[in-house]
DNA sequence: AATCAACTGCAATGGAAGTGCATTTTTAGC
DNA sequence: GCTAAAAATGCACTTCCATTGCAGTTGATT
């Protein structure tokens, strides 16, 4: 159990009060967050200012950024063992399309996807839509 | 073998010379497009019209809207046998971080996919991003 | 031909992403 | 502890795409 300082010092990234406190309320929420949610939780903060940070964050390979097909870039923590860069370690992402809510589902893998001869596959996004398990019972 | 007019009729499309003109264009086209290059294609129209007349081929299902993750929508017409509501028929695209091309893969159908128990799968979207065979040769 | 609905074009709006620069805070050297 | 350099933050502004309201035009029906 590391402290968030560790995290943050372990990936080179700077200590400022800023940065704990956007990795804190990352690391609260179960769901993947737009810029505006952060905005939101953190008024007093600029928007340039969180809009950096997370992108530090992805830099550093502490975020991953998840395009859940809404048009807005969402933003969650990468789990321990998720190694975002490395094509067969993705997980897949479920959008709740009543509540809105972006899940990362870290222990459904993506399958070995085939492409046709001469395509050269790096990246899989996949995205699940539909209803989750709070919206459906 | 249907020619357009008939293909729109049947969508209960009513038949105008953009109209023509935009299927048309989409049907040359074997990559996805956006919005800017039907735009490009028809500098007379305005994009608002094409904006809407793609939505309006959307909506009665010839064509179906692609997220590749580069944040602008793309476009592609339905193939012959595409039924993109419905959900075991999705195929994948695959888009080319070189050309930035996104190529419908038709016959490259989604595997099934798992979701945990109180989750309710409506809808798949698969983008695989690579290098295309264009690019890779 | 007339009427109504649908389509088209112009203008404007809104949201999100991104950038330049000045200011503040932090780090490191003395 | 103080100072200079580097990094982080905040403000203002820009750009790009998606979307809408409204007026004018076109097309279908009688």
């Amino acid at each position: 159990m590391n402290t968030i300082e560790e995290v943050l010092e372990s990936k080179d990234i700077r200590i400022t009060a800023m940065r704990l406190l956007i990795y804190k309320f990352l690391a609260e929420k179960e769901v993947a967050v737009t810029l505006s949610d952060i905005e939101n939780a953190f008024e007093k903060a600029d928007r340039t200012t969180l809009y950096r940070t997370v992108k530090t964050f992805e830099d550093k390979g502490i975020v991953h950024q998840i395009d859940d097909g809404t048009g807005i870039t969402k933003y969650a923590l990468c789990e321990k063992g998720c190694n975002c860069e490395i094509e067969t370690d993705l997980h897949l992402h479920f959008h709740c399309i009543n509540c809105n809510k972006t899940i990362c589902l870290t222990d459904h893998k993506i399958p070995q996807i085939k492409v046709p001869d001469g395509f050269v596959s790096e990246n899989v996004n996949l995205v699940v839509k539909g209803i989750c398990d709070k919206c459906s019972s």
